[in-house]
This record gives structure tokens, sequence and C-alpha cells, in this order.
DNA sequence: TACATAAAGAATAATCTTTATCTATTAAGT
DNA sequence: ACTTAATAGATAAAGATTATTCTTTATGTA
């Protein structure tokens, strides 16, 4: 297991052994429900508490650790913050995937036709991957 | 009021004046979360049941008379199904518009590159409406 | 390296939020 | 008008999230 001390404390959170593992289970799947984070969770601390999940959770987001991805029928995932992107979702198996797409261009346009100042999207495709035509 | 009894039978759900008063009150408001739903069918229906609420929200979507809409730090909202759009979240004033954005050639596109049959968008745009800047 | 302290974890209670159950009422077809 | 299946309301139950309390621990400092 990579240590995620440095990680965790550039965001002004202490270094758990419960919270390296979050981040590393984060790492490891991409994208976590909190239900899947617990039990993932449970099988290295038999002791942890629903609770320490979700204090965690909220805090990492609180400090940008983390974001929530909201999916259409489905409850939200939780991934580690990194670079603008979109998400695919296949309505199928349920499989998550990151996609880098370009909207500056798109955002441009929509802003000015709108007067909105937009500086955030979030962008869920679904349909059926590769495997579930 | 305009009577949405045909409405609602189309969609195979009885119309009763409760329903009636839902698709009314979406008609009017655009975009309502559950809570908000209760508090004006409240003013209606004064022995109004929670319960009833959700009922009739589940099946609603159940029947694709209604589509809900997750929104990045806020609760769900619900909306009458219309033609496929995105939406435009004000993060300072919450205020929610529809905006018809032409996303078939981007999805055109990503949809070879990563050979995922996509069928459906949620794209929320967040920022600062004309009002908040 | 040990100490002090603020923060975090576990256990569990409390608070939402949503769904299920039960009975009386009602929409809709005949 | 009558019959019947579906719905509304009341409320209990279940599920999800947050708060509380006490014990333990990470981290900065001596």
């Amino acid at each position: 297991m990579i240590n995620y001390t440095d990680t965790l404390r550039e965001h002004k959170l202490k270094a758990t052994p419960q919270r390296i593992a979050i981040v590393d289970a984060l790492l490891l799947n991409g994208h976590m429900s909190t239900e899947s984070l617990y039990s993932i969770m449970l099988a290295k601390f038999s002791s942890i508490s629903l609770a320490t999940i979700y204090k965690n959770i909220n805090l990492m987001l609180e400090n940008s650790l983390i974001y929530e991805v909201k999916l259409p029928h489905a409850k939200s995932v939780y991934e580690l913050t990194k670079s603008s992107h979109s998400h695919l979702l296949c309505k199928k198996c349920g499989n998550i995937e990151d996609v880098a797409i370009d909207l500056e261009a798109l955002v441009d346009k929509i802003s000015k036709i709108t007067e909105f100042q937009i500086d955030k999207t979030d962008f869920v495709l679904s349909g059926n991957c590769k495997n579930c035509h």
C-alpha cells in the first residue's frame, strides 16, 4: 500500500490509517459508494464504524480531496479529485468510466447566450458499455 | 387551474385531485424538490400525507411523466418530462433553468471513441446567473 | 523520545428521509 | 347508480445520515 500521508496533510486532514485506506480504496477502485467503501473498509478494520466513513467522506468533500458524482437511477459515488472530466455510466453492468471531453468552447457559447457565469460542469453519459452491447 | 386528467391517464395514472395538483405545481414552478412540493401541496390539501407525495413521485417517475434532476451540492428536483435538455444551476440563488444544447455530434464522437452506446445525457452547468454576478 | 493537546475513532443514540402497511375513500368503467 | 381496483391518509417501519460521548491517537513541541 502506498502512503498518502502527505496528500491528506496537504488537505489539512490528519493522516489516520482509516483515511489512508479510504484514499487507497478510491485510487484502486476509481468510484465508490458509501456502502461499497464501508464493506471494503470492514475488511481492513473489522471494528470500523459506519459513522467514520460518513464523517471522513464529508470532511474530504469539504476539503476537496474527493468529489461526489451523482448518477441517474443510482446512488452517488465518490472519486479522488482530479482534473475536470465527464462520466460514462453503463446502465447494464453499472460500470463507471472517466472520459476527458473538452467542453470549453461549448460552455463559453452557452455562457454568452444565457448570461450565466459557468464555472463547473457535471456531465454523465449513460448507455451500454463495450461489454454490454 | 388547467385540467391534466388526460395527461395523467395517458401515463396510466388515475387522475386524482392530488396528482393533478402535483402536475400543476411542476408546470408552474419548473423544478421542485420533494419538500417544496409537499409544502405547496399542503396549502391545497391540508391533510395530505407526505407518503402520498413520495408514492406519486415514484409512480410518475416509473411512468416517465416526470424526470429526476440530480444536482451537485443540492437535493434532487423533479420536472415534467420534456424533450432532452440540459440544466443551468445558479450556485448563489439556487435557480434552475432549462437550456437546449445540441449534444448530438459530441455524443456521437464520444460514442465512437469509447465504444459506449450512449442513449442519454445528464448535463448540469453550475455558476452564477445573470442576477447573481 | 516523551508530553500535551486537539482531533479522530468506535459505539450508539438521534434525526432525517423514504418506504411499507392498513383501512377508508374514490376514480373509472359498466 | 354499482362494482372494483386503485389511491389517500395515518402511521409504523426501514434505511440513510448525523450527533454525542468517551476513549484513543496523530502531531507539534520541548
